[in-house]
RNA sequence: GACCCUAUCGUCCAGUGGCCUAGGACAUCGCCCUUUCACGGCGAGAACACGGGUUCGAAUCCCGUUAGGGUCGCCA
């Protein structure tokens, strides 16, 4: 049996987690997950400037939220630390002499530069395939500065450094990297070392084609969780981009995205982002998750909204709206009548139903044929008013509209009878008489 | 500019020489369901970039063109 596959995800912290890099940790992950592997986080902070414990903290964040929890990395130890590049100065030190006192470097103006074998290097990609560079002169490839002036090191050389450290086996990266890695393997050449295997995955895009940046609608993590997505559809979303299941299913367990992971048929085609699809995904996962994580993902919401929600009934309340949320966000403006008595009208529908000739009238009678009922439940409350309905005589709808703009202050909701079983009978009846109150003559 | 990657509906994917008059999904439009808003159901329009080969046969293989993306830093 072969020793298990080391994968890993190395962010720089910027302050932002990108979608794309968001993926690339996803399918080191589902690489990792597959082959009952190890995934590593290592935080590349070799930019002093730019680094903060804000910035690493938002990759964090944006990985816990997605669920791509790493056996290695900060919080999580491991035999193969720091899991911070600035804290491995010793190790890149020691490496550094290795090749200089093999002859590999030159200086340069103070700057440390490694020297090219002059010919052609191989690239065996695991998804593009082999891949032949020329390196055969100084003008089609300068060497590579490896560490500057002021004695810190370059991207190229910590990157590959590391990898040899840590053992990665595997190296599943963006393909702005396909061109460094001719450049890297020269590096694992000249230390000795067996490099691992690659495989590039081809960029995220905007919608239109251009090079997502940061600010772009859908660019980073944050915006998935602030824009009220459940992380388990942003992941199945994103695994869709560049891969898939080969039978035209679209949403499924990451479980058995787990299982039928591979490299081999990841789309070597740039994809475009397209968040109405990423909605629809997030609608179907809100839609079929049971009750009790819907209302685990609504509650930040309601509590944001400054709804205080809680108890048994909640679930009955959230249970009228679920098919129809897109975003968790809409869930507190949805059902927030029903926490508050102090529900304002809308003046729209109050114009048209209400203040329309006899509309008070017939929300009297209904208020008067459900004060007499024994039983409260949605069927009892179709019926009943269907009956009413029929007495007057006119049609349901002239009840309907009136009932549900007294009950809740507005046109559109929930399904009615099920509105009103949920509010139960005291309180539907209080909200009756206020509204006859409010809007009588 | 040089080098590299890529090229199927607007978008994401299926398709690895005959099963393709190209399939699914999102989006769009129409119809149905319906107390509102949604969900859902049914249906429509919509693509193999172009030109050469190879082959009995090509979306699938090869070459070229074009287009898009990437890389060419003392950024990562």
């Amino acid at each position: 049996m072969s020793s298990p596959v080391r994968l890993r995800f190395a962010p720089s912290p910027t302050g932002y987690l990108h979608v794309g890099g968001a993926r690339t940790a996803l399918f080191n992950w589902l690489y990792a997950r597959h082959h009952r592997g190890r995934f590593i986080l290592r935080i590349e902070d070799t930019d002093k400037e730019r680094n903060t414990a804000a910035a690493v903290q938002v990759i964090y964040d944006g990985l816990r939220w997605l669920d791509l929890n790493w056996d290695e990395g900060p919080d999580a130890g491991g035999d193969h630390g720091p899991y911070f590049q600035s804290e491995r100065e010793a190790i890149y030190e020691r490496y550094f002499q290795r090749l200089q006192s093999s002859g590999h470097l030159y200086e340069d103006a103070g700057a440390w530069r490694f020297r090219f074998h002059r010919g052609e290097v191989k690239v065996d990609d695991l998804i593009c395939g082999e891949i032949v560079f020329d390196f055969g002169n100084v003008e089609i490839a300068p060497d590579m500065t490896i560490r500057r002036p002021d004695g810190s090191w370059i991207f190229h050389f910590v990157n590959v450094v590391d990898d040899i450290e840590m053992q990665i086996t595997h190296v599943i990266r963006g393909e702005d990297h396909l061109s460094n890695t001719p450049k890297h393997l020269q590096i694992y050449e000249a230390l000795g070392a067996t490099p691992p295997r690659f495989g590039h995955i081809p960029l995220i895009l905007n919608k239109d084609g251009s090079k997502m940046s940061k600010r772009d609608q859908g660019a980073s993590v944050t915006s998935y969780i602030e824009g009220g997505y459940a992380p388990e559809a942003v992941r199945n979303y994103l695994c869709l981009l560049g891969w898939s299941p080969k039978d035209d299913r679209e949403v499924l367990s990451i479980e058995e995205v787990v299982s039928r992971f591979d490299l081999a048929h990841v789309h070597r085609k740039g994809a475009h982002f397209d968040l109405a699809k990423c909605d629809w995904v997030n609608a179907q996962y809100l839609q079929h998750m049971p009750m009790k994580r819907y209302r685990e993902l609504a509650a930040p919401w309601l509590a944001k909204a400054g709804i205080e929600a809680g108890g048994p009934g909640l679930e009955a309340v959230l249970a009228l709206e679920k098919m129809k949320v897109t975003h968790l966000s809409e869930v507190p403006g949805r059902v927030s009548f029903f926490f508050t008595e102090d529900y304002p009208y809308d003046p729209e529908a109050v114009e048209k139903t209400l203040r329309k000739p006899g509309g008070l009238d017939r929300l009297a009678q209904l208020a008067a044929a459900y004060s007499a009922l024994e039983a409260w439940d949605a069927a009892t409350l179709e019926a009943t008013l269907k009956e009413t309905a029929a007495a007057a005589p006119c049609k349901p709808a002239e009840f309907i509209h009136p009932a549900r703009v007294a009950a809740s202050g507005r046109s559109i909701g929930p399904s009615l009878y099920h509105m009103l079983e949920v509010l139960g009978k005291p309180r539907v009846l209080a909200r009756f008489q206020r509204t006859l109150a409010r809007f009588g003559a």
